[in-house]
DNA sequence: TCCGTCTATTTGTCAGACAAGATAGCGCCG
DNA sequence: CGGCGCTATCTTGTCTGACAAATAGACGGA
């Protein structure tokens, strides 16, 4: 629930400072619709009911739903309603519908198909930059990679150089439908590390595989690059299942 | 340009039945943006002096403007207007996106990105589908291939049979996040028809592609289905580009 | 020169009203 | 009695006009 939206000063700082009103019932509407509180083919109440519930105008919520409506997660019809969409519509790539997803502990089988795509399409990706990284892309590469083995995954830092040496080599592959795949690899990185971090006290360290991925793109030797990506997926994936089968265990649920 | 929004009665038929005012003004305005009319970094006119051209009121124009930024398209930030953002931003596989991206004679170079992506997604894809296809996917399958060879891709039919295989394929993998890519595999699809009926009369049959990917699904065959899969896109994206060589060359332009 | 303030402009939000579309139930007619 | 069409009604769709909030940019003071 979104409960005291109104923000008149309180949690005026604490709301993101870009998500305005319409954003943030999106979010809110979003999460329990993508987390399953709100199942497919049911109703969500009328304009005017919740819009009064939040204490908004009803402008203001339409233009929540016409948010969702936009990235497939529900349709509205006069007199029927809003409808929430069966799943196989919904834009699961979208940034926000991923970040939705993955906000709170995702479903488990969501997780492990997000990383089938990643094997997919990252190990060709890596080929691709090999055979195209330009001098610059390469530099952020190489940047990345120093802040990784700087800060390490347990600091915000090191974390955020992960995601960006992924999000460098797919920009380097200079395909654009590639790239906007980087919030879903984004998504799986950011839960692989918080399992890690949760119950595998010893993670192993990731960054020589990802050297080895950086050399191969450096040499241009697109073979080797597919094949260094492809072990660190396949190493990210497993290391995930496995801490997230010890956290499971451990909190006997 | 919207040219007379104002829906009085007599373009009330033409309107697709389920696009609504703000609906069309986004797609309106999309297309603009997709095709490089506005350019990332540019503002869009101010909300009334827009919405008082197209003879909507304010509102519905917001929303509009909500969907597209919804796609990614577009931010708004008060004094500033709404801006354009860079193409790394738009999420290039919304369905809508791709649509307004591929509706008029679309962009060489995504177009040729498109076929990267299936050719690093759909050949995996199959042998997923291999893996995991149950009788009833197989029976889709069967049932598009059918309407393929039965109709041929002359024909409306023919050509949403097609689509309807791969979708089929793609649902058949289990994976709701490769099955979210449908939208950009048919998009790709579609222009590989156009391009070959526009100048390439005699046509390829890539029935007996197909043919040989669904055997190889149908067989639980990963290894196959992959190869023939490959083999599918490799041939599709070779027609696509001689046909649309040629057709460039046939309005010498 | 630099920094804080002030203003103007743009988007953000609100309120209430009416229009349009779709469902369901009622009633007419066969 | 059963089928068909009309109407009542409910929900989203759209309009109008107003005020609030945020910020870029100008302005003025230290």
């Amino acid at each position: 629930m979104v409960a005291a939206l109104k923000p008149t000063r309180s949690n005026a700082r604490i709301r993101r400072k870009l998500l305005r009103i319409p954003g943030m019932i999106a979010r809110d509407l979003g999460v329990q619709i993508v987390s399953g509180r709100f199942k497919p083919g049911e109703i969500l109440h009328g304009e005017i009911e919740t819009s009064g519930r939040l204490q908004v105008s009803r402008a203001a919520y339409r233009e929540a739903v016409r948010i969702l409506a936009a990235k497939g997660l529900v349709k509205a019809f006069p007199k029927v309603g809003t409808r929430v969409t069966p799943q196989a519509q919904w834009h699961l790539l979208d940034p926000d519908v991923l970040g939705w997803i993955f906000e709170f502990d995702p479903d488990e089988t969501l997780l492990a198909n997000l990383f089938e795509l990643r094997r997919m399409v990252e190990p060709e990706a890596a080929a691709l930059a090999a055979a195209r990284r330009t001098p610059e892309d390469l530099a952020a590469m190489a940047a990345a990679l120093k802040g990784m083995s700087r800060y390490t995954l347990n600091s915000k830092a090191g974390r955020e150089a992960d995601q960006e040496f992924h999000a460098a080599l797919l920009r380097s592959t200079g395909n654009a439908f590639v790239e906007s795949l980087t919030a879903g690899v984004g998504a799986a990185i950011t839960w692989t590390t918080i399992y890690k971090g949760m119950h595998s006290p010893r993670l192993r360290d990731s960054v020589p595989d990802h050297q080895k991925v950086y050399e191969a793109v450096a040499a241009q030797d697109q073979a080797a690059a597919r094949e260094a990506m492809g072990n660190l997926v396949e190493l990210a994936l497993r290391d995930t299942t496995d801490a997230r089968r010890m956290s499971k265990r451990g909190q006997s649920k």
